[in-house]
Parts: structure tokens; sequence; C-alpha cells
DNA sequence: TTGTTTGAACTGACTGGTCAGTGCAAAAGG
DNA sequence: CCTTTTGCACTGACCAGTCAGTTCAAACAA
């Protein structure tokens, strides 16, 4: 039963159509929720036809689901990777902290109507998806949790911090203040960004320049 | 023609139906989103006929920004006090934004359902209510803007810092670790996330005890 | 007190439209 | 060939908004 093919990378014709309905559902589910989306409109703007859509996916909500996972799943790698970078380099875990502030930022700076739609759905309850995002979103804040986990046994970081708050605290500060950026001074450089919200980690903001 | 009635605060019955609709409307759209809750969902939950809501609100969308104006109108309320507040008991303007963090805590620890459904819609475009959410969301950023504003002028803060963003960023801290606090440790103590949020606030994080 | 009027507030069955999901024959496509 | 896509008609559920009729309480009358 099993597909003999599949290969590597998913380079069947299959797995182009799904990308293309990927990319059609997130901005229009960004722009406009989940329920407020049509299935035809999300065909419509990948070009196939509504049947297709059922073809690949069993429902719309599943559709929904695998765009989530497929996300969060980049966002993860990318925030593991600048922190292992940062350590491989000898970097402090305060460098780690930077360096995954900037890979958050590039993430949202390449799709920002996948952080959008994330952001939209997190909190909700009653939700199909409920289940599938708590576990993905664990996933991502577990990885700055790890790191500073790791300032604190090194005596990098206070050992009163919390854990588990701080991380939230810190992934809130990165997602609200991009998606500021990216809504209301889009012009505005990505490093320029990164420079503001690295001077407020390090608790340059109090205390005169 | 005029009701000689309608007397002091707005005890009127229309006013009681009203609010009793705000508090249907504001979890069940918490919950499951604008669109997917239904009119008559809003109006069961209340204990009106469907109906009653339509005598009362233009539309369902006239319901939600009625809504979301009176919600981020208690919260801007709020937050303007506790800044002046401080002012007035001579406090650093720190302090002042300290007092910030604790007041938008409480309001979240009041009002959780209001604040989830607020930042689930708040980076949506093309909706209805858009303009008027990004009226409300400026009056409640206002005020944090200007106290880091002041802070700058005194020399308290380094005028290098970026008013705009570091307000947005500081308002996504508490509403992303509020937000977590009330999802996932729902019995921990407001001055507990109040501490561990003024800690980092104040660059108390890296930097050994 | 008791009856009557008035208009605001409320009711809920109904309508017209929308949309997720189906079914299928025929056409790519590889 | 075997998989995938197309096109399109169809169904059944669901839902925003309407409207003719009912309730309620205050004001006034007798």
């Amino acid at each position: 039963m099993e597909s003999s093919s599949a290969a590597s990378g998913g380079s069947t014709r299959r797995e182009a159509t799904r990308q293309k309905l990927y990319e059609a559902a997130v901005t229009l589910i960004a722009e406009q929720g989940f329920s407020a989306t049509t299935v035809d409109e999300i065909a419509e703007r990948a070009g196939v036809a509504k049947g297709t859509v059922y073809y690949n996916f069993a429902s719309k909500s599943v559709l929904f689901e695998e765009l989530l996972r497929h996300g969060v799943g980049l966002l993860t790698a990318s925030l593991r990777d600048a922190a292992e970078t940062t350590a491989r380099a000898g970097g402090s875990r305060v460098d780690a902290l930077d360096a995954m502030i900037r890979a958050g930022l590039v993430f949202i700076d390449r799709y920002p109507s996948f952080t959008q739609l994330y952001v939209a759905e997190l909190w909700r309850t009653n939700r199909a998806w409920q289940s599938t995002l708590m576990v993905v979103r664990q996933q991502a804040v577990a990885v700055v949790e790890g790191v500073l986990r790791e300032g604190v046994e090194g005596g990098e970081f206070s050992d009163e911090i919390d854990v588990p708050l701080t991380a939230a605290a810190l992934v809130g500060m990165v997602l609200v203040a991009a998606l500021d950026w990216k809504s209301f001074q889009p012009e505005r450089s990505l490093d320029d960004v990164h420079a503001a919200l690295s001077r407020l980690l390090q608790g340059r903001v109090s205390g005169r320049r």
C-alpha cells in the first residue's frame, strides 16, 4: 500500500499542489480568520479545483492543522539552529537569546501571515486543532526555556528567574514587536528592530546612555 | 419627548440587556472566534431572544465593535491611572512602567476572555472593525509611549531607545506572559507573575544574583 | 385604589442565502 | 496504466437578519 516513490524531499506533483494550497490558505486565513475563509476561496487562490483540495486533505480543518504543524516546525528548527550555532561558536547564553530573537524576527519577516494566524489561534479554546497547537507551541517555547535553564545552571542568569514565564514573556516581546513592525512600520530594517529588542533584553533601557 | 426617568448611571432595562449581551458575546467569541460564534448562541447564553440582539445592536459586527471599544476603554483608563498615581506619589518612570505592568496584569486577570479576543483580532486585516481597533489600540499604547518619552526627556532612559517599538514590545511581553499564565498556570498568584516581569523589565535577568 | 393607555422592549418563527463536503465522468500527466 | 487533477452540479445544514405580534411598566385617569 505504501507509495514506493515519495523519495527524499517530496517533489511529487502532489507535494507541489499541497504547497500551493498551504500558501493560499495561510494568507487568506491570516486576513479573515478560519471560519470566514471558504474552501472555494482557497482553491481559487491556489489555482486548483475545489475537488483537488479534498483529494489532498480530508477536510478544511485538517488542511489548517497540517499548515500549523508545518509552520511551527520551521520556526522551531530555526530557533534550535540559532541556539546551537551560537553555542558552537563559543557565545554566551545571552548571545544565544539574542540570536534566537533575530531568528524569530527573520521568520516573522519571511512568514508574516503565518505568524499572524498563529497568534490569533493560540489562546483559543474549544477548537478542533487546539491540542495540535499546544504540542507545537511547547516545542518552540521549550527551545527558549532550554537556553534559559542552561544559563541559570551556569550562573549566567539569576537563579531567581521563572524559566517558563520568562520564556513566554520573551517570545511575546518578539512576537508583538514584530507584528507591530510589519503592520505599522514595514519600511524599517530588520537590524533596526533587532537592535531595539536587544537593548530591551539586556536591560539597557533604564540606566542612562 | 425625552424620558424623564433614565436617572443616573444608566440602570435602564435596556442597559442591563446590553451588558448581558456583552458578557455572553465576549466569552463565546474568545473561545470560538467571531465568525464561528452565532447570534443564536449569544442570545441563548445571555438569556434573551434573538430579536433582542437586533433590537439593541444594528448587527453582529456592531455588537462586537462596541464590545471592543468598551473593553479597551477600561484598559486605557486603568493604565493612565497607574501612570498618574505613580507620578503623583513621586515615583520614577521605571516605577510608572512597573505600575502599568501590574495594571495590565490586573486587567487581564479580571477580563481574560476580552484580552484573548483582542489579541486574536488585533493584527487581522480586511475586517469591518479594523479601523475601530486601530484607534483604541493606539490610545492604549500611547499611554506607555508617553511614559517612555518622559523618561527619555528626563534622562532616566537612554535616548537611543525606539519609543514606539519598545512600547509595543513591553505591551507584548505583558500580554503574552499573562495569557500564558491564565492558560497554563492559572494557580499562580498575580504578585508572582508581576515579580517575574519586573525582573525582566529591569534587566535583572542576566547579571548573576 | 383600580382600570386604561402608551410606547419601549422583547419574542421567535421564518426567509433567503451561503458554504462544507460529495459524486463522478473525463482529462491530463508522468 | 495508475495517480492526480478538473469541472461542475448537487445536497443538506446552518445562520444573519427580519417582522408581525406580545409583554411590561410607567403614566395617567376616574
